[in-house]
RNA sequence: GGAGCGGUAGUUCAGCUGGUUAGAAUGCCGGCCUGUCACGCCGGAGGUCGCGGGUUCGAGUCCCGUCCGCUCCGCCA
């Protein structure tokens, strides 16, 4: 039963007023004859008060515990001399008690429940139903509420329908893996759990409902990230009838009211665009952050005769690229710090990080000082600093290699320097991303894929047209990126048969596999599918950028830890003997001393 | 699959190069304090130092293995 005081703002209660709080005792300080207990509910902190004179009441009150639950009824008063305690909820007020009830007791918390506490991972996951009480997770509880309550009616004002699709369904040949779930009434056979709706709602296109979302669970078994879950959320939409440019201006417009009515943040309007090739020349990023004002500067061709086989090698290769990050007062970075920078990129593939401190550019060569100065001409240094524009003070940070350990690479340490140097400037800095390549060539496996999925729309009308020319082959796809973060992509869908065959064929699907796959999907197309396109965003992900937090796992209710486990249940557990049997599996013998076994199908 | 960091009272942590009864803060228990607000003061309880093995006269500390948590690379169409 929801008490009677539950309006969620005690703030708001006025002087005088009697109101009955119900929450936990968050700290009891007892002095000079008087108690007064923090408690805490949704609002915060409030300060409750129990006077000795009230007898029956006060010396319950002295058996009150942290994380007692309690409810109280009392009388509103201003806080005496003008008191105000900002930590408190209740700032400039308190409740003076005259009742008091425990509706429960609790043992000593298992957690430290103070806002300045960072608490060890595994004991909050473990006890998230305690961690959830503190007012922060509240926050992030609320504002994900909140998110998905001005999505909805965003959406829902303009006619879409919220329509589910099903969790159980079938395998798809690429992409992530599936999570599987065996079935009993079809031994040997076994459902997966979606990636996304994509399929399902490409279906509804054709079904004729033009305008769906749905606030969809996804569930990919990857390895996790501190912006990864193996469950989660996407808000997905799809629309008939419309082009790139109408999603694009949907969702930019869908954000930009979102980001201004929870956050009173103002967006930009419109979003910038910036191709993807672009974005990787400046930023080495598909998803740049534009907070921060460092770029890559292309010079392959000034050191293209270098001796300098790091620089030349890359610079002459069809694969290759050698670029430069110039850092802004750089130059006072010591020996130690460009070490540890070195180390960071080890970690995309780059096999060094060359550097030259500028402490005179006017001077040349003589006015710098840098390992690898002696392997360039005086024209190549003079091109690298009139092209980067490079200013006494400065560091120049070079990358050469093939092109995408030369983006991973500078793509990464620029956002770290950016962090580092504190060049990081404005709050919310959102863009498109367009014009992606349709196909990407993997080098090991030496296959084409699906830049974002295969059901993506060729810029090209003709099949055969994509077929011949795969590498050239540019998506009708936009993926919307803020603060180098990728919150959302979507894309024009494939609608006609042809076409989708054709991207199936240089995706190296076999024909038999993909009718085995998506057979049905195949055979809508040929029903009158309308044109049509879609979007998803990450919605744990934008929730965490809007909380600021560092972690999924902090908009997460119940989140699972980096093994993919869950520590407050102990999912995944095991499989009684006769669960097995009837689904018709049978577990490999367990290796020593492990939990578990392995399925063997 | 790989790299790194961490695991010591309920909780957050300290414990240097191996050395006697493993500390602090907070929480918990008891007492004191006439309005506190991170209240204060006095006292107390609380630890298989993740687990297993090894080196050593001696291991929280060194070595090996293992489990768990976190960050990252791979992976995530």
């Amino acid at each position: 039963m929801m008490r009677s005081h539950y309006s969620g703002d005690v703030t708001a209660a006025a002087i005088d007023a009697t109101i009955t709080v119900c929450g936990w005792v968050h700290r009891r300080r007892d002095h000079g004859g008087v108690i007064f207990v923090d408690l805490r509910d949704r609002s915060g902190l409030i300060q409750i008060v129990f006077d000795p004179d009230e007898a029956e009441t006060f010396a319950a009150a002295e058996r009150l515990r942290s994380e007692y639950v309690i409810q109280v009824t009392g009388r509103v008063r201003a806080r005496p001399e003008g008191t105000v305690n900002p930590s408190l909820a209740s700032g400039e007020i308190e409740v003076y008690t005259t009742e008091l009830a425990v509706l429960n007791a609790s043992e000593t918390p298992p957690l430290q429940l103070d806002e300045t506490e960072t608490v060890g991972d595994a004991a909050r996951l473990r006890y998230r139903y305690v961690e959830l009480r503190k007012p922060r997770m509240q926050r992030h509880m609320q504002l994900r509420a909140q998110v998905t309550r001005a999505v909805r009616r965003a959406l829902d004002d303009l006619g879409f329908l919220d329509i589910e699709t099903p969790i159980l369904t079938r395998a798809t040949p690429e992409g992530a893996r599936d999570y599987l779930v065996p079935s009993r009434t079809q031994p040997g056979h076994f459902f997966a759990l979606p990636q996304s709706p994509q399929l399902f709602k490409q279906l509804l296109m054709v079904a004729g409902m033009d305008r769906y979302y749905q606030i969809a669970r996804c569930f990919r078994d990857e390895d996790l990230r501190a912006d990864r879950q193996p469950e989660f959320t996407q808000i997905d939409i799809e629309a008939s009838f419309v082009d790139a440019d109408d999603i694009m201006a949907l969702n930019e417009r869908m954000i930009r009211t979102l980001f201004d009515e929870v956050l009173g943040a103002k967006l930009p309007d419109p979003f910038p665009r910036m191709a993807y090739a672009e974005a990787m020349r400046r930023f080495g990023s598909d998803k740049p952050d534009l907070r921060i004002d460092l770029e890559l500067v292309d010079i392959a061709d000034l050191v293209a005769d270098a001796e300098f086989k790091v620089f030349s090698g890359p610079a002459n290769s069809e694969t290759g690229r050698v670029a430069v990050l110039r850092v802004p007062g750089g130059s006072g970075l010591t020996r130690k710090q460009i070490d540890e920078y070195t180390e960071y990129v080890a970690r995309y593939g780059a096999r060094g990080l060359a550097y030259v401190k500028i402490s005179d550019a006017a001077k040349g060569r003589d006015g710098m000082n840098s390992p690898i100065l002696k392997f360039l001409s005086d024209e190549a240094i003079a091109g690298i600093v009139g092209r980067t524009g490079a200013a006494d003070g400065d560091l120049l940070f070079f990358g050469a290699d093939n092109a995408r350990v030369v983006n991973d690479a500078l793509g990464a340490l620029r956002v770290r320097l950016g962090h580092d140097l504190g060049r990081v400037t404005g709050d919310w800095a959102p863009l498109w991303i367009v014009d992606w390549p349709m196909f990407e060539y993997d080098e090991a496996t030496k296959r084409w894929h699906a830049a974002h999925h295969p059901f993506t729309a060729p810029a090209v009308d003709d099949p055969e047209t994509l077929k011949a020319a795969p590498h050239q082959a540019m998506a009708k796809a936009y993926d919307m990126v803020l603060n180098g973060s990728e919150v959302g992509g979507g894309s024009v869908r494939i609608h006609s048969r042809e076409m989708q065959q054709a991207a199936f064929d240089v995706l190296g699907i076999a024909r038999e596999e993909a009718e085995e796959k998506f057979g049905f999907l195949l055979e809508a197309l040929k029903f009158g599918a309308p044109p049509h396109a879609g979007i998803a965003f990450g919605l744990d992900r934008l929730v965490m950028l809007m909380a600021g937090a560092d972690s999924i796992r902090e908009v997460i209710a119940f989140p699972k830890t980096q093994t993919a486990t869950d520590l407050l249940t102990g999912a995944p557990g095991e499989a009684d003997a006769a669960q097995l049997r009837e689904l018709g599996i049978r577990l490999r013998a367990k290796p020593a001393g492990e939990p578990g076994g392995e399925a063997q199908g």
